[in-house]
RNA sequence: GGAGAGGUGGCCGAGCGGUUGAAGGCGCACGCUUGGAAAGCGUGUGUAGGCUAAUCCCCUACCGAGGGUUCGAAUCCCUCCCUCUCCGCCA
């Protein structure tokens, strides 16, 4: 959430920020800085009581002491005490309101975020390798993997329904290949300490993220437990060090971890429904970092080449976009998405994105940091990448490494995780 | 799931209705001492909010969380959460 500190100073600027993500996005800010100054008169009123009521009941306590009689001063306490009850009880509701408004409020994009509205603004940035070049009309994942049994929708739809698959004999052993290759990869190469979260979590965990309270609609929730499946690590991660100081010279803090994702795609019907572009329930291998604010945009840089690495080791053709303010997710100041290409859509799809949150999801989540030599605690600045989604980047193998005959060949740096096989075919 | 014990500052640990934001110890920081170090001595050492030019003062809140009783609660009562021990169940 944004600094109601920030709000009360630097109103005007951050209006004309906040509406870059879209007109109307900044509409509650004047009624915030109205609440506030609502909220801290009713603060000091309560304030100032309190301390006349500490000062008369001491004065109570060393009165009955002496055995003198203090009935006159209990009762002004007690009068006290209904004043108090009236202000606080403002200041609550005030308080409420403040907070529940701040939450609804999305991330200030950053001044590298391009104008925009909608994705079709997104400012690429770069490209990497080439298209597969096929002699031949590509298959898509679907026809290839089911004719190859390596994919199961039929069945997955029997005992789950639509957005669900399986996966199947080799595709079952490519996938999990394909997450232990990115494991591997983060942790021996990039620096990323591995750690396997639950995936059920409770309502302030998302909420120190930034899915809960807008985007309930998109979670699977449990019925009978307050808790949720997670749509991303992003969430299990990043609220590891809830409610943490981590000392300054501990960051950067780097964690990858592999987890299953489930999001009900809720208002995303007829798109991606074919195949395993868009499930419900999908694997992810997520990069998550602790930064210290002045280093939070660099940090994005390194952790996008993180994520590309993946990519390029796979010798997969992909682009690199920065998303435009109106494209850009609730909580993100700045965001790369990596795009990779599909020879059967003729075009790039998303196979991981890559945010700096700067301190949006630190206040949240109370995350801060402080120096060995002293000074206030200073909220950390996060950042999260896909290191990548598997599902899609199972999609990305088949289709981009497909034969004429419908076999797939195996990228090298994966067939060490295959038993050395070089080709899936029937 | 059942029975019992317990949750206090970075850590250990006292307090069980008033002067306790919290004794004492450890740790840590700074200073004195020293050729240097250890020991010793001294000082300091939580977080949030308010006020403010201020990370100085001052005020308010916080002893697992939320309610309640009381003039006054870390201390009493209720609910919930978590940890530990035993039993049950279980991959």
């Amino acid at each position: 959430m944004l600094d109601i500190k920030l709000i009360r100073e630097q109103g005007e600027r951050l209006h004309n920020q906040l509406n870059r993500r879209g007109p109307g996005t900044a509409q509650d800010l004047d009624r915030l800085i109205e609440i506030d100054a609502e909220r801290r008169e009713a603060l000091n009123k309560s304030q100032t009581l309190k301390n006349k009521k500490k000062t008369l009941s001491a004065e109570v306590g060393k009165l009955k002491k002496q055995g003198e009689n203090a009935d006159a001063l209990m009762a002004e306490v007690k009068q006290i005490n209904a004043e108090i009850d009236e202000w606080d009880g403002k200041a609550d509701a005030l308080d409420e309101e403040l907070r529940t408004t701040l939450l609804n409020i999305p991330n200030i994009p950053s001044d590298t975020t391009p104008d925009g509205a909608d994705e079709s603004q997104n400012e690429e940035i770069r490209k990497w390798g080439e298209k597969p070049s096929l002699d031949f009309e590509p298959k898509n994942h679907l026809e290839l993997g089911e004719a190859l049994g390596i994919l199961d929708m039929k069945r997955a739809v029997k005992i789950s329904g639509a957005r669900f698959a399986v996966f199947r004999g080799q595709g079952a052993a490519l996938l999990r290949a394909l997450i232990q290759f990115m494991l591997d990869t983060q942790t021996r190469e990039n620096g990323y300490e591995e750690l396997y979260p639950p995936v059920l979590v409770n309502e302030d965990s998302l909420k120190g993220t930034g899915q809960l309270p807008k985007f309930e609609e998109d979670l699977f929730k449990l019925r009978d437990d307050e808790l949720f499946l997670i749509p991303t690590a992003e969430v299990p991660v990043t609220n590891y060090h809830r409610d943490e100081i981590l000392p300054e010279e501990s960051l950067p803090v780097k964690y990858a971890a592999y987890t299953l994702c489930f999001r009900r795609e809720a208002g995303s019907y007829g798109k991606d429904t074919q195949g395993i572009i868009r499930q419900h329930q999908f694997d992810k291998v997520e990069l998550v970092k602790f930064v210290k604010p002045e280093t939070s945009y660099d940090e994005l840089e390194n952790l996008v080449t993180h994520a590309e690495s993946i990519l390029q080791k796979l010798g997969l053709h992909y682009r690199v976009v920065n998303l435009c303010a109106g494209d850009l997710g609730f909580s993100a100041a700045k965001t790369y998405d990596l795009e990779v290409w599909l020879p059967s859509q003729n075009t790039y799809r998303e196979i991981s994105s890559c945010s700096n949150f700067t301190d949006y999801q630190a206040r949240r989540a109370m995350i801060r940091t402080k120096s060995k030599d002293g000074g206030k605690p200073e909220l950390v600045h996060t950042l999260n990448g896909s290191g990548l989604a598997a599902g899609r980047l199972f999609v990305a193998v088949l289709e981009n490494y497909q034969q004429a005959d419908g076999s797939i060949q195996i990228p090298a740096p994966l067939q060490p995780y295959l038993n050395g096989k070089e080709r899936i075919s029937k």
